[in-house]
DNA sequence: ACAGTATTGTTATTAATTTAACAATAATGA
DNA sequence: TCATTATTGTTAAATTAATAACAATACTGT
């Protein structure tokens, strides 16, 4: 899938990644009392062209104005109608490990819509207990947590063997999105989001890069 | 920067990184006694199509037979050669906190030209002690100690409010590549390579189509 | 009043990337 | 022997994404 309808309106998907970039750019500005901003402003901010932003923004018709730019407010509440999902929705983390629970405590509290409703390890020191006030479930109540939690997004952050299995388990529960940051890809239905990261795969980016920085020269 | 020379031919630096999730692949087939592979079967484990298999390994001149496929450990032994550094790459780790320290138990040992020799870190308890064996070092010291072990790649997992100090800090010292994990967006002189990556983003994409999903059905 | 300036919104152009198409090949086996 | 099959390697086409170009606009200062 590379394009999504917005009012009936095809935009590209990479637009969609951005304009979170954007929202995000907007609340920090927000915050700091700016109530007017450039697309020149929004693109440095970003590691974008200001033409790639008023372009974005053109696609989801939002107008600003020729001597003051762009209404922060008003765009933050244009992004949010797109991205944002009124009702909110639900998440899961598997595995709380190290890497889990950085993940869990980073994102505990950053958006209101996105709520982190339950946990699973199968550590039986671990389950039972509580983390960020989260109860933390036995792989054996995967289905039954999720369904009664309606939950629709999980994170994965269990050893990598474990990956499909959990995978396959959290999909045929109902999950519609998975971020997976197991060393192991895993494959899913078309209708279910899938994002892997693996920090080893951009770090070896990045040595490339200053392999050749130090060859080329 | 789109484009990279590899025996003077230009490489797509997208194949670049999927250069590095086939070696992925490969050495867990290898490690499970296969031999050869074919371009479906790589294609299969990294979520890609055979035909962009085969059209960057013949970018990166390797010849497969026609019956039996990749020789497996032929293919790694080039893909090396390409992507790898030889003398090895030192990284340091800026911020040992809980994420910080879940990357690099992670990260621990999973690459032998990729190592990690130092991590800096404000906090006074921190200063002076060994994680992983490897001594963590007061802020003051980035310059000296980045010079002294000849570090090329920083990762940023101080929090949001100093990561701009911190990078312009890491580029004068001599850092040719950062992995930022900040949710701050920071600038970097152009021969920097510069990778962010927040989880939240993700997220964010994984809501909107878990919403797109629920409404267009 | 009007030239000069900075910015938006949009179309046109170019570049990059992916996908498709298919000839070439080597093995199989009827 | 020769059609069948499965695969590679490569060129061509199509798609997607980014960049450039520029008219339109509204404000400034003279
Ligand atoms: N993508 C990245 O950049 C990145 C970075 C760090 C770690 N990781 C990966 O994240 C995962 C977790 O890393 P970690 O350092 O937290 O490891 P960890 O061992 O500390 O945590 C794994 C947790 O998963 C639990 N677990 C095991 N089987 C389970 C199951 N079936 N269901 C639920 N929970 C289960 C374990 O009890 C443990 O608590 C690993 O796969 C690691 O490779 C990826
Ligand atoms: N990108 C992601 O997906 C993601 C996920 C988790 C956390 N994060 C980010 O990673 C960072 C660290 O998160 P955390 O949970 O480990 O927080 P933390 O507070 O546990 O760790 C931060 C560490 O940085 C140290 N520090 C502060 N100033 C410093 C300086 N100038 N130089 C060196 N060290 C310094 C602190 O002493 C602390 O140990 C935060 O910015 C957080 O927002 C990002």
């Amino acid at each position: 899938m590379t394009k999504v309808k917005i009012h009936s309106k095809e935009i590209p998907v990479k637009t969609i990644g951005r304009l979170s970039q954007y929202r995000r750019a907007l609340l920090i500005c927000s915050q700091k009392g700016k109530t007017h901003i450039f697309s020149h402003e929004i693109a440095a901010i970003q590691h974008v062209t200001a033409v790639q932003v008023r372009r974005d923004l053109m696609l989801i018709g939002f107008n600003g104005s020729l001597k003051q730019g762009y209404d922060i407010s008003k765009l933050i509440a244009v992004i949010s109608e797109i991205l944002d999902y009124e009702p909110g929705v639900n998440v899961a983390i598997f595995g709380l490990g190290n890497f889990g629970r950085a993940l869990f405590n980073y994102f505990h509290g950053k958006r209101s819509l996105l709520r982190i409703v339950a946990t699973f390890d199968s550590n039986t020191e671990k389950i039972g207990t509580e983390y960020n006030k989260v109860y933390c479930y036995s792989p054996y109540r995967v289905e039954e947590i999720i369904k009664k939690k309606d939950i629709k997004i999980a994170i994965l952050t269990v050893p990598p063997d474990k990956a499909e299995e959990v995978a396959k388990k959290v999909v045929d529960a109902g999950i519609k999105g998975i971020l997976n940051y197991t060393s192991t890809p895993i494959d899913v239905p078309d209708d279910v989001f899938l994002d892997e990261y693996d920090m080893i795969t951009t770090m070896e980016k990045a040595a490339f890069f200053v392999k050749m920085n130090e060859l080329n020269l």
